[in-house]
Formats: C-alpha cells, structure tokens, sequence
DNA sequence: ATATTTGCAAACGTTTTGCATAGTG
DNA sequence: CACTATGCAAAACGTTTGCAAATAT
C-alpha cells in the first residue's frame, strides 16, 4: 500500500476500486488532468463510476489534499501534490505539464512578504506559450 | 474618452452605461474583483443590469481582452490588464491584492524556455498566504 | 456490524439562448 | 439607419442532494 493509498484512509476514507484507479491515474500521468480526461481514462480501464460519484470522489479527495484542484485559464485540473513544481500551459494543444523550478523565488518572495506585510506560505506560478509540439 | 473606452470601441462594442461603470470600477479598484462584488458595486451607483447581461458584458470584455477574468481557488476574479504585477491572496479573508514584480524572472523563464523547448509568452504568478490584518 | 460508498432520480443554481425592444454610432 | 445592447422568459448545463442498496473495514 502506497503512501496515498494510507492518506486516503487517514482521512477516514476507504480504499475502493474508484479511489485507487483515480489517485493511480493521477499519480502515473505527467501532465495535468480534466475530470473529462480522467474518466475517460477509467472508462479505458472498464471503471465507469456515476457522474455524482466522480463529483463526490473528487470533492472527497480535493478536500482532504490528496489530490490538488487547479484552474487555469478557466479549466479545472487535477494533479498530485508531489514535490514543489510549476506548469508550462500550452496555448495551442492546451496540455499542461509539470516543470520543476527549485527554490529560485526565495529571495523575491522574502522581499515582497516584508514590503507588504504579508505572511508567504506558499505560491503558484504557471508559464504560458507554445510547446514544441505547437511552435510552427 | 480614455484608453480602455477606446479599446471597447475599437472591439465592435459600444460605449453604453454598463461597459463604462464596469471598467470603471476595475480601473479604480486596487484588489480584483467577483462578479459578484462588482455587481454589488454597479448598484451602489444605481446601476442594476439584467443577469444575462452581466454575463454578456463580461464575456465581452474578457474575449477582447480589455478585462481579464482569473480563477483564483475556485474563484472568479476580474481585473484591468495594467502593467506587469503578481497577485498575493488572502487565505484569512480571501482578498487578492496587486503586486508590483519587475522582470526578476526573467533568466528562469529563459532556462525554463531552453530546457522543455517551449516558447514562453507569459506567466503568472499568485503568493498565497496572510494579509497583515489576517496575521495573528 | 457499522460506517462509508455507490447509483439513481430529482432538485438546484448558474450560464446560455431566442426574441422583441431600446439605445448607440 | 444599421447594428449592438438589453431585459425577459425559457432552455441547457453542471453540480448537489436524498435515499436505498452495495461494499469496505
């Protein structure tokens, strides 16, 4: 059992069939997910839970941070929280994927914090163009 | 007749009462703005559209980029697009204020570029955490 | 055995659409 | 005058809820 498996049930939830397949899928892809795009994905591996159970699944494990809900330029995605990464948004195929960035922001962030009163815990950042794929 | 009107214009729109009190509100408004409150604040200058066309309005706006809408945590924002700044987010009492940046991410954004062979156009940035007033 | 999860159908709220009238350029 | 904008009512859409049966621990 997994260390997101034991999260799940931690939280009080239950290791079932939909669970495990949504935080596999999630953990296994490269890129972010719709809800689209992941039941599509179960569908593929013959689970096709009801719609209001994908909503109460997702909601579950949004809620209890096992797995993200992120939305960009107006489409929910879905990803696991692993590690400390940012998003290269491709305008043309619309894909995004996971880029890691290390702790480059530290200093600016300390800056800003102290110039606005402001408490930093935590920050986003997401660049936008083309992929390789799209650059003609 | 100032820039923002004139981009309306130059869009196809017509300069009506609605447009002119939306962007003038987001104009003068130093935190971004819900639907919500900016209907909240269209009625305090007596000013009380009909549903669809709030809808209308700001789908307007937003396709010809003379407003930009942001989702925030599962929120709606609206802002002005006006210079280059970075948004810091209230998790206490949720209000997104604006933050001046520079270009410091510049030499990130071109390594970034390089490595993942994607052509970057724009990023943005949000520092969640808490407001002076929510630090306790 | 008990509490959670699931599917189903109905309810709900938000967003979109069609159309007639009003308003802008 | 031509075309956009608006309000209204209806439709469409995504999401949530209540309940009974199935499933996990």
């Amino acid at each position: 059992m997994n260390t997101i498996h034991k999260s799940i049930q931690s939280s009080g939830g239950r290791l079932t069939k939909i669970k495990k397949a949504i935080t596999d899928i999630l953990s296994q892809s490269c890129c972010l997910l719709t809800k689209q795009e992941l039941v599509n994905q179960l569908k593929a591996i013959h689970i096709k839970p009801n719609r209001s159970t994908i909503f109460r699944e997702l909601g579950f494990l949004t809620k209890h941070n096992v797995i993200i809900k992120n939305t960009i330029v107006g489409i929910d995605y879905y990803e696991i929280p692993k590690g400390h990464h940012h998003h290269l948004v491709c305008m043309g195929c619309k894909s995004i994927s996971k880029v890691e960035f290390g702790n480059h922001l530290e200093k600016q962030e300390q800056q800003i914090a102290k110039e606005n009163k402001f408490k930093i815990l935590n920050h986003s950042l997401e660049f936008y163009g083309y992929c390789h794929k799209c650059q003609v």
